[in-house]
DNA sequence: TTGTAAGCGTTATCAC
DNA sequence: GTGATAACGCTTACAA
């Protein structure tokens, strides 16, 4: 594998220190790590080499004999977007709780061996792995994984599922409660297809007799605020007494909200707007978004827990067994 | 340290893989690690072996050999606030660019001991250590560290501080341009006294013969979106002719521009809003908020490329040499 | 194609 | 209080 050019070119060792302290190297362990029955004179020799020398104990070193933390790898799409980050952070205090280290990687902006790199650093990995089961067993092998946000098929591996059905359903209803009919998805998809959101909401619809209307938009534009004012804009031309708007996250969502605003467009009285996702994002506009809220301290746990046992080989790998679902709630504010 | 619960109680090891499949340890490295020159059926072999006892090398092993990859440990406050989330997602880019893992802690969640964990596991911290410069000495000893968002003193640490004097007299300067005269600074603090930020603004209301004026908020209220309704209200409470607010930060800002809305006070017409930080937060509100912005890549660049050279032995670590400032500039958008 | 031997840099055990 | 010696589990020579 050759030198990593960011390290200093020969490590100085134990062995270093004790040389110059005039001592053994087990007298260096126990006075780098405060272990008692070491004369504090000696103590303070060794401590001084040590710094003198720049000596830092390898941490492989050490692992390799105190067997270390367990680590958790982290991989989630992208930090800059608040779902990541906040679901990261519950996890960070989930597992943290449970005695784990955590790892993150940005599947976004961590390059493209980020993912392989992580394997050889963590004892599991939890996270968005992207799609490909059968690439996921040979870069992962025998190492104890949960799928989050993924398709839980019966062979694959332990998998955490978002399901929307229930909730767009109590969307639709709420919307139809408040006297709405013209209900536009703005949904957004990296198929052609529309996304499972889009097709819930349909299913809603189509369940009360109520015309499934869509703007699909593609994957090569972000979902973002751009993204949700140009897909309120389409709709709004396409269906100019749509009177609700069910959107793909809360960020389109909140760009939906901007666009109507810039219109003149009342939110909620002339065009109810929902979200999906629950961020704390939600409450800075006015009106507070309408949204379907995920429970990310739940989620969290939950997936947390699941590779916990996994690791701990109280649960098998693969499976129906260790799949779960979550699902969001509909959080009525002030949007719809 | 004992065995930790969390991870099985013996480890199978390779010589097991090997006993198994009736090879020497050799070829199951090299089975393992698809290297060439094995004959494919004993690979086949070994693997198979491999999986059924689950085994999976040891990363303090191979890293003790191999010298594993350099880990860089991040420090940050609390990924549910953007600024945070923000930063550590350009850090995690910058520093894969650079061949460096990073493992991130939060302080604000991680629990007690997720600091001197952290020491454990990787080459080099950055982040936001808090203020005791004793206590970071005896946790980091010669690890290289950069103190992220600290003062930067001429003993102290590697530092990266964040100014804010230039931008926030930019501010002042535009804030009095559109004609504002009775500006109220919106702060908060961890002691009684201003922050710097506040500091820098009645420095800069001062040097242009302006009366300063602020709201200082205390630590035990959170700088969120409903502390900066409270902020705001007090302003208008104690000052009715208010024309301008100079906030702590984009979340406060925003907080306050609820609470202007909702009193049918128009921003900017009435009340003109600056916020800190330059957060993605401020284009989803209307309307968008003026700000001082970080650059946040730059920031992160900046910060790993010091970590690197100090952990690369090609700088010190401590001494005013190794202290660098960033600042935010005026972005002026619609909310002042 | 496969096996043997020698580390990698610590901490743990047990003498002294 | 201090020092020898033996693990820890792997990879990299080098020999067969």
């Amino acid at each position: 594998m050759g030198q990593h050019p960011l390290l200093p070119a020969r490590r100085v060792g134990i062995l270093d220190v004790a040389a110059r302290a005039g001592v053994s190297r087990q007298t260096v362990t126990r006075a780098m790590n405060d272990m008692p029955g070491i004369d504090p004179g000696t103590k303070n020799r060794v401590l001084q080499a040590a710094r003198e020398l720049h000596y830092r104990p390898s941490r492989f070193a050490r692992g390799l004999v105190t067997r270390g933390n367990p680590t958790l790898g982290l991989v989630v799409v992208d930090l800059r977007n608040s779902f990541w980050a906040e679901f990261a952070s519950h996890v960070l205090e989930a597992a943290s709780r449970r005695g784990w280290t955590v790892l993150i990687v940005e599947s976004a902006h961590g390059g493209a061996g980020a993912i392989e790199d992580l394997v050889a650093q963590v004892d599991a990995v939890i996270g968005q792995l992207g799609v490909d089961e059968v690439r996921i067993e040979e870069i992962f092998g025998p190492m104890p994984v949960v799928r989050f946000d993924a398709e839980a098929d019966a062979d694959s591996r332990a998998t955490v599922s978002l399901e929307f059905g229930a909730a767009l359903d109590a969307a639709v209803e709420h919307l139809v409660g408040i006297g709405r009919r013209t209900i536009v998805m703005l949904d957004w998809s990296v198929t052609a297809e529309p996304s499972r959101r889009g097709q819930h909401c349909a299913d809603a619809l189509q369940s009360r007799r109520i015309e499934p209307r869509a703007i699909l938009t593609p994957a090569h534009i972000e979902p973002d605020i751009d993204g949700g004012r140009a897909a309120a804009a389409e709709a709004l031309a396409r269906w100019p007494a749509a009177d609700a708007l069910v959107c793909f996250n809360d960020v389109t969502a909140l760009g939906a909200m901007k666009e109507l605003s810039s219109r003149g467009i009342s939110v909620p009285d002339d065009v109810a707007v929902v979200g999906i996702d629950g961020l704390t994002l939600g409450v800075v506009v006015t009106p507070e978004l309408t949204t379907l809220q995920f429970d990310f301290a739940a989620m969290a746990e939950l997936t947390v827990d699941l590779v916990t046992e996994i690791a701990g080989g109280r649960r098998q790998t693969h499976g129906v067994e260790v799949h779960r679902d979550v699902s969001p709630a509909l959080l009525i504010r002030q949007s719809a």
